[in-house]
DNA sequence: AACTGACTGTTTGTCAGACAACCATATTAA
DNA sequence: TTAATATGGTTGTCTGACAAACAGTCAGTT
């Protein structure tokens, strides 16, 4: 019994309006949509448009059933849905809420997606030299007096703790946002804050591995590269600075790679 | 009671206790994990390791009640996000089922993603011309003869349908996609395919404008430029591809940004 | 007066049962 | 053999109910 085969002749019948050849190939979605995936959607618009802003409280799910006109079930799947990706926050006994960072929401998705497919370590480090390297070149071009002071003062927080991984790997992870940020393309700063928030595992892993005493000759020559790239950018020069990304990253992603290396073999 | 108070212990010490320790600073999320979250995770988990693969049908939504010992309500929330980010897909009266196309995940990701804050076409198509170059340049080094030819038949296709836009840019997108492919990083490959999908809505309107005359042109010129790529590309010279990618994504982005200014006046 | 503890109402999280819409297959009728 | 129908299974949705957690109030104690 051929089962499959009558499936799609149903299928096929429901509207073909045969406009030209080449638009009959591709089948008509003929999605189903769903009450949640609509309320999904209404949802999505409305903090696109600002009408909710990150933080604010949305209405509770009894009053949205009511908005809404359907039950409770589809408001719940709806606004579960939206919390898992991270845009929404739902909060027992307060109410749900507009994620505040509207990065958890890329955050989330690569977390996910990571998940879906393993090994990507190396291709990850791959990414991040072209994102960062490409971030860095635009931020020369573009980067306001604004963006210049804050990049100098997280520098300058390296420095201050440069005996201290943990700390200084924060401001070493501030000095790449900031860059990013400078280039005013926030798609290119999400997905820098993508790579980013799952590397930084392995980062951490990588820095309070043996040799704490290691670390602080990594810090020192580290600031001096990010001293490097910044000079770059101050004075415009998308190239060099590019290049000073690209020596940066290549230099920390050895370290990198040698600890993942170790830990596959476990 | 005694569930409750340690609740409580952990709320009050969130306390900002001035960071003295850097251990301490770091407040531990004390995320609370709904049923739901608990089950996609596994269920992603399952995915991951194969043992759900692509296409597959899950047990019906009763079934999983009783080997997750859970309610409905749990299943089918998760379950709804699941499908909401693209990884399964219910049909009604069918079942829920794996997703084919793992890249459905990813594109649906910056579908979310772009409807929730707007413009970002230039941002675009920066990213595009960032990845693309970067697919050259690592296909160059690792693409493979079956890579090379698949490449070599696709520009046939485009020649063949020089005269037919919407199927000359079947291949001209497979070409792209190919060439992502042969860089055997899979994030990039998604990558590619996310920004891709999104820009194809306009490179299609900007294609049947006003003048199929033009788009023949156009069409001419693009192959000679996939050539050249592919010719670098062949050689293994690197740099050499990422340029004549460079060219090629720039030429074809400038009809891509006059189409859109004229959008945006309307 | 200030702090403590219980009480109340609200809100999310979860469960259970019910029905509708839909699909695939087995059964029956022509 | 073929077409129509019956049937059981599955997802989509609604409703009512209860638990867990939170915010605010208010009386009681020091």
């Amino acid at each position: 019994m051929d089962s499959g085969n009558t499936k799609h002749l149903a299928k096929g019948s429901i509207n073909q309006r045969h406009e030209s050849n080449e638009s009959l190939d591709e089948v008509s979605p003929i999605r189903r949509t769903s009450l949640s995936d609509k309320i999904i959607e209404q949802i999505i618009n409305l903090i696109s448009r600002k009408v909710l802003k990150p933080g604010q409280r949305l209405p509770s799910e009894k009053e949205l059933c009511k908005r809404f006109g359907v039950g409770r079930t589809s408001i719940r799947e709806a606004l579960r849905s939206l919390a898992v990706m991270g845009i929404l926050d739902g909060r027992v006994g307060e109410g749900t809420f507009v994620s505040k960072n509207n990065q958890r929401y890329f955050e989330r998705n690569l977390q996910w997606g990571l998940l879906l497919d393993r090994k990507k370590v190396e291709d990850l480090i791959e990414i991040r030299l072209m994102l960062e390297t490409q971030t860095a070149f635009s931020a020369a071009q573009k980067a306001s007096q604004t963006n210049l002071q804050s990049m100098q003062e997280t520098i300058l927080g390296m420095k201050m703790y440069v005996d201290r991984p943990s700390q200084y790997l924060k401001f070493d992870l501030k000095f790449h946002l900031l860059v990013a940020e400078a280039t005013q393309n926030s798609i290119l700063y999400n997905l820098v804050t993508m790579t980013r928030s799952y590397l930084q595992e392995w980062i951490m892993e990588s820095l309070d591995d043996p040799s704490t005493a290691k670390a602080k000759i990594r810090a020192e020559s580290s600031i001096q590269e990010h001293q490097k790239i910044l000079e770059a950018i101050t004075i415009h020069k998308a190239e060099k600075a590019r290049e000073a990304m690209k020596d940066h990253i290549l230099s920390s992603s050895k370290d990198l790679h040698y600890h993942i290396e170790q830990r596959e073999v476990v």
